[in-house]
DNA sequence: ACCTGAACACCGTTCAAGT
DNA sequence: ACCTGAACACCGTTCAAGT
């Protein structure tokens, strides 16, 4: 017994919402949406499945709750300084959710669904409050707000979404393989579609390789930052 | 016996993969993601849930067929006569997706999941293929036009499932309560968020009610094409 | 070749019982 | 108040056995 007197190491310290949360989020990273299961997780919280749902809900709050934590600090590591402008401000949001969601492939997939599924659960208003600012500063008129944050968002989680999972899943064909070698395979297979059928996509396909990365999804998003500017301002 | 000789209505022909993906989307249209079941599947095809894997490799090809029928009736609907310009053909092809959606509100959340996922699928190279026709048409050079086809697509499959779960949860708070009703009670829950911290959304969550429809849509549509002639045309 | 249906290895969630 | 862990009602998927 005198070995275990003092070390609040991680062991017998209670349960919490912020511990459960935290492990939810660790559980995610290193083993992907499919590797978040209560059994899981009350293990590596040293309890049992049940004890859980004295501090949350159901697996859809937790979910949210993950979210939401990894959204905050996406959008704190972004907040520094005073912003040159807005759409420089909307650019750096944009790139710390790209950089979150590249770190948590998760992320981009509950992000889209909470967006449009569950917006009351922090994780959404976030995201849309910090491009709302910057929406409003821009001089969006006060009817075509939404319109166009959701004309950011939607981009924004779509395409960092992809580009984690291009990334992730490339790991998956064969650990350590590279990027491009995930992208070589979907075109691969986008170029033995039926030229009659899809002669675009058929002669486009390479172009694919080249896509996804920081700086054509920041071009993206200056596309509609330009149509933002052209319609309303 | 004398009353079963002649009429093939629908119990013994033989199963095919038509006919599950068929059922398929009747019981997601029916019941939603959470009611396609392998059993309840089957059970509608009076059969055992083991002989759909005889046609069908694992539920994730299952729903990967069942939105790509669902994709191809859409834009087989949009598809009449000579497009005006390709500004009006991807208005057409938005819309006949946005509509598609609302009646089959899984297919917003199948399709945002393809796209980044299991883009070799049938529906993202159909959804690609259609509007990447149009972008090209449109003038936009080859090094970006993924890039547009990118912007336009995650915005259009973001709003729409965006409409279509604002309007198929209605029904869920309480059968027949109208599409306003869910927005409002989401309206109640930004505005009671920490004034400090969600200024903007307290301030904006009224324009909300206003937002989704046709024509909010098609706005946000116009504000990315007029972003794409701004850039590269 | 195609179908049957019991069985397997999981899930999320509940709840009586403990402390 | 908080935790335990067995039990319940499901899943997707497999596979020996049938036709």
């Amino acid at each position: 017994m005198a070995t275990r007197t003092r070390r609040p190491e991680r062991r017998e310290e209670p349960l919490s919402r912020e511990r459960i949360v935290g492990a939810a989020v660790e559980l995610l990273d290193q083993a992907g949406e499919a590797g978040l299961t209560f059994r899981a997780l009350s293990e590596r919280l040293a309890t049992g499945p049940g004890a859980i749902y004295w501090h949350v809900a159901n697996k859809d709050e937790l979910l949210a709750a993950a979210t939401g934590d990894a959204v905050s600090a996406a959008l704190a590591a972004g907040a520094a300084g005073p912003p040159d402008s807005p759409d420089a401000a909307i650019r750096a949001i944009a790139l710390g959710l790209f950089d979150a969601i590249d770190a948590h492939p998760w992320l981009g997939t509950q992000l889209a669904l909470q967006m449009s599924r569950s917006p009351w659960q922090s994780a959404t208003p976030q995201i849309l409050e910090r491009i709302g600012r910057q929406v409003r500063a821009l001089g969006v008129p006060e009817g075509s707000q939404f319109t166009t944050i959701f004309a950011l968002v939607y981009y924004i989680l779509g395409a960092a979404g992809q580009n984690a999972v291009n990334r992730a899943s490339a790991g998956m064909l064969r650990p350590g393989v590279a990027r491009n070698e995930y992208l070589d395979a979907v075109v691969t297979q986008w170029e033995a579609l039926d030229p009659e059928e899809y002669p675009f996509i058929r002669a486009a396909a390479g172009q694919l390789r080249e896509h996804d990365d920081r700086s054509e999804f920041l071009a993206g998003v200056d596309v509609i930052l330009a149509g933002i500017t052209s319609v309303y301002l």
